[in-house]
DNA sequence: TTTACACTCTATTGTTACTATAGAGTCAAC
DNA sequence: GTTGACTCTATAGTAACAATAGAGTGTAAA
C-alpha cells in the first residue's frame, strides 16, 4: 500500500502522514525500489489511534508519550490517567475563559445595536473605556 | 519616551511593540539621532486599545480593521457590529466543541481509575476502540 | 517507443502572535 | 575610556499542519 491509499483509508492527508513520520509518531517504513513508502494494514490502525487522540485535542507530544507508554506492557497506566486528567483541567480552564469572553462580547454587542457613526459607536467607546491604565 | 518606558507603561513587551509596528497596528514613529524610537502619550492609549481587543481574542487582522474603521468618523458602525457578532459565534462554537470534548475525556477517565498495567488500561482500550474505520 | 498522466519524493514556505536570541550600536555616568 | 543599561535589526523558534516547486516513478495508451 502506497501513501495515497493509506491517506484515503485513514482520512489523513498525505502531507500529514509524512509529517507524523518526521515527528516520530509513525516509524519509518519500507521503501520500494523507486523510493516510495510502502505501508501495511497495521499502519492504518496506528493512524486512526493518532486521529482519535487528536480529536481529543491531545498534542502530538502527548500522543508520542501515549504510544511509547503503550508499547511497554509493564508500565502502569497511572501516567495515562494523569495525562488525561491534566488535559481535562486544561480544557475546563479554557471553557471558563471563553465563557467570560462571550459575556464581555455580548455586553459589547448590546451597547451598539443601531446604525451609528463610528465616533458614536458604543462598542468602540466601550473598548476604549476599558483599556485605561490601572492606577494603583 | 523611549520604547522601554512605553513597554512598562503599557504592559506590552518591547518585542511586542516593535512587532505591532511591523504589522501596521502602530504607525512608524519619530526616531532620535541615534535611531531610537520616540513615543508620545497617545501611543500608550493605542497600545491599551490593542491590548483590550486582544483580551477579547480579536485577531491582529480584526484589530487592524477596527483601527482603520475608527479613523474615518464617517463610517457607520455596522461593520464593527457584525465583526463582533461573528466573533461571538466563533467563541460559542469553540465552547460547544470543548464541552463535548470534556464529556468524552471524563468518560475516558472514568474507564480507568485503578492502577492497572497499560495493556489493561481502560483509557487506551477506549481510544483504540473508538478509532475504528467507519464502514458505510 | 514515446508520451501522457497519475502518483510519489524531498525541501521549502506559509500560517498566528508573538518570544528569544545574536551581534551591533547608543548614551550617560564614573 | 570604559562600564552598564538601553536600543537597534535580523533571524529562528513555537504547533500542526497545508501548499507549493521541481524532480523522479510507474503504467498505459498512441
Amino acid at each position: 500500500m502506497k501513501i495515497g491509499e493509506l491517506a484515503k483509508l485513514s482520512g489523513c492527508s498525505i502531507q500529514t502522514i509524512r509529517y507524523y513520520e518526521t515527528q516520530q509518531l509513525l516509524s519509518a517504513v519500507e521503501r520500494s525500489e523507486g523510493n516510495f513508502r510502502l505501508y501495511n494494514k497495521q499502519t492504518i490502525k496506528q493512524l486512526l489511534f493518532i486521529k482519535q487522540c487528536r480529536s481529543l485535542d491531545l498534542s502530538l507530544t502527548e500522543i508520542r508519550q501515549l504510544i511509547s507508554l503503550r508499547q511497554d506492557a509493564d508500565n502502569s497506566c497511572n501516567s495515562v490517567n494523569s495525562m488525561i486528567n491534566t488535559h481535562i483541567e486544561q480544557v475546563e480552564h479554557r471553557i471558563n475563559q471563553l465563557q467570560g469572553l462571550r459575556k464581555e462580547l455580548k455586553e459589547l454587542s448590546m451597547s451598539c445595536s443601531t446604525n451609528k457613526a463610528v465616533n458614536e459607536c458604543g462598542i468602540l467607546k466601550n473598548i476604549t473605556a476599558h483599556s485605561s491604565l490601572k492606577e494603583s
